[in-house]
DNA sequence: GTTGCAACCGGAATCTCTTCCGCTTACAGT
DNA sequence: ACTGTAAGCGGAAGAGATTCCGGTTGCAAC
């Protein structure tokens, strides 16, 4: 496919930092489409040919930690990375994703919020085909994908949100949780 | 506190008529606030007096099965309620939790999407509690609250509409998987 | 039957997301 | 450099949710 074209390139570059600096000031809350193309120096029309919709501005903004993330288990060092065994590894990730999920919750709530079904595009692909590669490895006569589905909906942010915030449960509690349920059946 | 007036019980049920009506007949996203109104004869003032907001609209139009559902898992017979061991009793409330969303997954997507956090007000918290109570039994020693979120969390209707409505899983599938799940973490 | 008031009502106004479409521009091929 | 065109652009228009507030009414007390 064509390479971008040159003021395509600039305005995207525009849009995400308006976008970071309104949510730097305002909070998730504060961003609104309009708000950030006038702040951008673009109309609305090309933030929507961009990101599609307010959902896909907010995995825009995600997206540099997820690109880390994802270079984290598939090519760093154990125990994330490959050298690991299949259950430790699952349970390294599933850690590493609730910190993330945790660290950049707002964003995924609107995200998720704006428009559910873009969470199962790209990121959400990757890390479930990834625990399922697991899974898989540790028990051949599994249903790894179902599974691996099971462990990941606990990581959802609105449930996290719930229980973080006005739940009053420590992040650290969601973790253990976690690995005794990898335990159960990894185990 | 005092009883509901003669006409606002009256144009109570108006509201859950006409919107009965509307989904039965234009399906969950035809399911307009202004619609709604002006089939049953109101102003858009009282729907958001009464329901709150679009969710909260929705919620109502799914409670009638609801309370059902807990009358069930509360004071019906096994396994689903009293008299079954703790884990038989856990898996047959998660299966009877998946059939139910998956029969209402359009007012549940629905609900869940206009405002994620109303989804943890009400029916959630009667299904953790229910559930939390079930671990708690079988395993003292657990964190049965963060467990109860655990295994809940799968049967969150954007996932169950992703999975059985794109990946073609079956809900079979999904069952065997929870109850492998209920199997690992109830011993 | 009258009265006081708290709850209720309606729908116009407002707010934000999203779509649409005529105009502009980058850039590949010549 | 010239040109055709596909990609990109902006912002007005449309859609639907939500808020607001002046007017109305059920009903309990007297």
């Amino acid at each position: 496919m064509r390479r971008e074209r040159t003021d395509a390139a600039r305005n995207r570059a525009k849009i995400l930092a308006a976008a970071e600096a309104i949510v730097a000031a305002h909070g998730v809350q504060g961003l609104s489409m309009a708000e950030v193309a006038a702040a951008a120096g673009v109309g609305v029309g090309t933030l929507y040919r961009r990101f599609g919709d307010r959902s896909g501005l907010a995995y825009a903004l995600i997206d540099a930690r997820e690109r880390e993330f994802q270079a984290a288990f598939m090519e760093g060092p154990p125990p994330l990375g490959p050298g690991a065994e299949p259950a430790e590894r699952a349970r390294a990730f599933l850690g590493a994703l609730l910190d993330r999920t945790v660290e950049q919750l707002d964003l995924l709530l609107m995200a998720e919020t704006a428009g559910p079904l873009a969470r199962f595009g790209g990121a959400y692909d990757a890390h479930h085909a990834h625990l399922a590669m697991l899974i898989g490895r540790a028990r051949p006569e599994a249903d790894a994908s179902c599974l691996a589905d099971a462990l990941l909906a606990p990581l959802a942010a609105p449930l996290l949100a719930h229980r973080l915030g006005d739940g009053g449960v420590a992040v650290e509690r969601v973790r253990a949780a976690l690995d005794e349920l990898v335990a159960g059946v990894l185990g």
